[in-house]
Order: structure tokens, then sequence, then C-alpha cells
DNA sequence: ATAATACCTGGAGTTAACTTTAAGTCAAGC
DNA sequence: GCTTGACTTAAAGTTAACTCCAGGTATTAT
């Protein structure tokens, strides 16, 4: 798959892409004898994974912790696991924050229609 | 309350402080004759508020946008319901996507975890 | 009264994560 | 074989959200 095709299968910019390649987010791509990229499905692979862990907040710095260590080989496997493990505790904190925001935005929500509808009353009495 | 006491008790640079004030995050806080800031109980309240919106990944932009609201007075309302809203939403989505990641996370972590059993029976056999 | 410390403003600098640009190379259609 | 559009790199530019600095004023301790 050519990097344009890549970029509109995943919805992210070819800049994007070549950018994620350079930092070493995703392991380097598959190329052409001419130096083209040519994405097989492993690379798409790691696009899908790394667009997806982004999305859900964890750094450039991290994830790129994590590829250097999936090149180093299998003795990295446990360094890998724990990489996971610390950003999965991360994670569930995160979520865990925005759960009591989203509580509180609906409590705020509920005084405001309160208020509206005291507000409307007046206003007809 | 002075700017170092506030940023102590919200756990926030004086600058920062400075910052959301200068962008609008919060409404203009009580000042001395001099010039200098005495946050009032009130003051607080925005610091907190706002702390605890941007802990949630609201951003800079939009609670702006809800200050300015809050700012024309009770005209406002409506509007302010709806943003809340829109944000609710959002977060909600937000929310929704990380739990997908940390399933995946730990689905992830689970595999790690056989593939080093196996390995390390590997070593002994 | 004076020295040390805290506060003020406007503006420059920083960081993460892209995004754009410049200057060129490669590939598909005519 | 030539044009046109996609691809390449390195490097500069952008954006959000701070963060720091210089030069000056205010407050507090001695």
């Amino acid at each position: 798959m050519t990097i344009s095709e890549v970029s509109e299968k995943y919805d992210l910019p070819a800049d994007t892409l070549r950018y994620y390649e350079k930092v070493g987010l995703i392991p380097p791509v598959t190329r052409r004898e001419s130096g083209v990229r040519d994405y097989s499905p492993e690379d798409c692979g790691w696009v899908e994974f790394i667009k997806c862990m982004r999305g859900a907040g964890l750094s450039i710095e991290t994830l790129t912790r994590y590829v250097a260590l999936y090149r180093k080989g299998n003795r990295t496997l446990k360094q890998r696991k724990q990489l996971l493990l610390d950003e999965r505790d991360h994670l569930q904190a995160r979520i865990k924050e925005m759960q009591q925001v989203l509580k509180r935005l609906n409590y705020k929500i509920n005084m405001y229609e309160e208020r509206i509808v005291t507000c409307e009353k007046k206003l007809l009495g």
C-alpha cells in the first residue's frame, strides 16, 4: 500500500505517517527499491495500533520507547509488559478523573435547567 | 488570598494563574488599591472549577467562551447550558474511547504474560 | 529608612505534536 | 520521451498551553 492509501484508510495525513516513522513511533516501513514507502499489512497494523493508543492520550515519547523495546526482540518482553502495565494504570486513573468531571458537569447542567425554568416563570408571572 | 497562597492551595504555578486570568479563563481577580491580586473565595472557586475542567481535557478556548458568557449575565443561561451539554457529550465520547483502549491494553498485557511464561519454560526445558 | 522578598506587566522562550515548504525524485499516462 | 502528479528528505513554521525573564513597584522585616 502506498502512503496515500494508508493515509486514507486510517484517516491520518501522509505527513503525519512520515513523522511517526521518523520519530520511531512505528518501525521503519517497507520500501521499494526506489525508496518509496510500500506499507505491508504488518506496517499497517502498527499504524492502527499507534493511532489507537495516541487516541487514548498515550504520549509519543512513551510509545517510541515501546517500539524501541519491540525492535530489540524477545529479551525485552518483560520491560514491554511493564511499560504497558504502567500506561494502563495511568489510563485508568485518567478515566476515573474524567468520570468525576462528567458527574460534575451533569450536576451543573441540572442546576442550569432549574435556573432557566425559574427565570422563565418569573418572566411570565 | 495572595497569588502564592492560591498557587499553593491548588497546586498551580503563579504564572499559570496570571495566564489563566489574562486569557479570560477565569474572570478578573479582585485587586487591592496597589494592583496586587487578592483572591476572594469566589475567585478561588473559579480557579478550582477551571483546574478541574482542564484536568478532564476541556480546552482553554471552550472554557474562555464559557466564562465570557457568564460575564454577560443571566441572559446567557441557555447558551451556557448548551455549551456544557456539548462538552459533556464530548467528554462522554472520550471516556468511551479510552475504555476501549483500556480493554485492548489489558488484552495485550495478558498476551505478554502468556508469552513470557512460554519463553521461561523453554529456557528451563 | 533600608534591605529583602513578593508582586506586577509585557513580551520572549519552551514543549509536544504536528504541518508546511522547498527542492528535488519517481511512476503512470499519452 | 515527456508531462503530470505522487512521492522523497531536511528543515522551518505552527498551535496550544504554558513558562520564564527583565525591569519595575509593593510589602515586610529589621
